[in-house]
DNA sequence: TATTGTTATACTCTATAACTATA
DNA sequence: TATAGTTATAGAGTATAACAATA
């Protein structure tokens, strides 16, 4: 059990390096940088949001984040526009040239994808790995929420 | 089809997001660099190597690399040590406070495996992870190369 | 000649902190 | 008072290019 547990541990190792790998080569291929590609990622992932939110989900502090929708915005990608209720809030969104970057990306993403499993189990392997990604999500929030404990005391 | 395969595509997306936030966590909680925490995952999953590969393997200038292996070498993380034939190259290893941050985030990572499959399934999904791993691997090779030909032109 | 690694310089991106506007 | 976003400054990390040592 322990050494099965080992070596599913190391394959998500391999697939967060590849990931990280992936982030690479879609930055270099499109000519923006890291941030942006993720930036492009999150949007699409969870939708249009305002930058504080965005901020929060690549980890970035609000200088950073807006500095991120400046260059965003001054390369096509996405746009500011309006919170409709709340004026202190600036929300964005993906513009068509960003959403072309989603598809290209998605098409490299596809292939990494193709014939791992049958077509009939592709669906059971889409929800295994959403679940992942949202254990994952909520052990780093744990832990993020565990360092800013030991910070007060 | 296409559809369920859409649904693939957004769920790898949110799994690698989900990676690149832990590997943030990571870093915070060790309080190592994002890179230094890439590094020690590459040098884990693929062993000993000289910085050259390890630079090739992060997509690092070997400028870059250099600095790297300088800052784990100061934290205690990783070490130099020659190679047993070639005198230009520099291997580099972990060191036991590197196997001890390894084992720490393999924690993380086995908390975002549990109970996602039942256990007599946990092998069958580890070797899916890393195909979908590997093949993302020589999908970013391949547009790499392509990249390489391009500028040729 | 080609490869591995180091050094020096300039640049990009981010954190911090002080600030404005709105809730 | 608290929150969202902007701006200015400083610092960390990287790319580029020139270099030394070895294959």
């Amino acid at each position: 059990m322990a050494e099965i547990d080992q070596t599913a541990i190391r394959s998500l190792r391999s697939l967060i390096l590849a990931g990280e790998r992936y982030r690479q080569t879609v930055a270099e291929q499109t000519g923006l940088g890291i941030t942006e590609t993720q930036a492009i990622s999150s949007l699409i992932t969870y939708g249009d949001r305002g930058q504080h939110e965005l901020a929060v989900d690549l980890g970035l502090s609000s200088g950073a984040s807006t500095a991120l929708v400046d260059r965003l915005e001054r390369q096509g990608i996405a746009e500011r526009y309006p919170h409709p209720t709340d004026r202190r809030r600036t929300l964005v969104r993906l513009t068509e040239q960003g959403l072309d970057v989603v598809r290209r990306s998605g098409d490299w993403l596809a292939a990494a994808l193709r014939d791992v499993v049958p077509p009939s189990e592709m669906g059971r392997l889409a929800e295994t790995l959403t679940t992942i990604a949202e254990q994952l999500n909520q052990e780093s929030s744990r832990l993020a929420a565990k360092e800013d404990v030991s910070r007060e005391a």
